[in-house]
DNA sequence: CCACTCGATGTTTTGATATAACATAGATAT
DNA sequence: ATATCTATGTTATATCAAAACATCGAGTGG
């Protein structure tokens, strides 16, 4: 249940060791992958520690390269190219399916709300919770 | 640094016991808590668990009386009139203000793209990061 | 009335998520 | 060479959430 599967997707520069790690991690997995998940794939790598999987994290994070959902703790990379401030993600109740979005609009809806209540918005995430087609299909 | 302060706001009917006393806590509060400041504010009524603050929160939640922001691990009472799928919020990354927006046409903008993904919405958070005004008016 | 069931609540324990604080190592500019 | 900076490693702890089981009380059919 997935995102888009992409393992010759290509690596982008400027990344430590660690970071470079978690990102081979998220780029070879179909779905979001939780911080433990994260470490229990690199151990045989030689990632020990939370620690390094959060720094790590933080870093790509920081340098827009994923994401996280906060709904459901977990990461995955970032589909598309350039900023955006408004992150959509579909997030199915039942498996570990998600899927970026990418909804222009939200963005001028919400501006003028933003504006009125003098908030400098920096970032945004929309996340649609719900069930997607194939469970609906099991159910 | 608050969403609306309505100490006078009337309580839900049909709650049980330990839902009124978290209700009570999140109405005479002006910032969003955590499930273990909640703890803390209701010791002193006999509350001693967090399981008991969470079950409370959840069947709040399942009834629609309040919200949790997934972005802080903490939660808020709905403002809103009736049910709404999209729950928009202004979150300052500073201080502890958040704010419920009502922004209509965003269900609207996002319908044809959850449609396309044959993906059956039940609810959706949008979050809304950045600085408030009186942050930004101290910086 | 009594026994049963069921849902709400209480309690203990454990699991899952995240960060603080400090140690070390490697690069590099002066 | 040495001061400094950043990435990384390590240990310990803080924070958030739920599983599992116990108890109690309200309603209900016998």
């Amino acid at each position: 249940m997935s995102t888009t599967y992409d393992a010759e997707r290509k690596m982008p520069k400027g990344l430590g060791k660690n970071e470079r790690l978690v990102w081979e991690a998220l780029v070879h997995s179909s779905d979001p992958l939780k911080a433990y998940e994260i470490l229990d794939l690199l151990k045989e790598r030689g990632v020990r520690a939370p620690m390094t999987v959060y720094r790590a994290l933080d870093g790509l994070e920081a340098k827009g390269h994923i994401h996280k959902l906060d709904g459901i703790n977990a990461f995955v990379l970032c589909n598309h190219e350039g900023p955006h401030s408004v992150q959509t993600f579909l997030v199915c109740n039942d498996c570990n399916y998600v899927d970026e979005l990418d909804v222009v609009a939200v963005e001028a809806d919400i501006a003028p709300a933003v504006r009125a209540a003098s908030f400098a918005m920096t970032t945004a995430r929309l996340e649609i919770k719900g069930q997607c087609n194939k469970c609906a299909a099991t159910t």
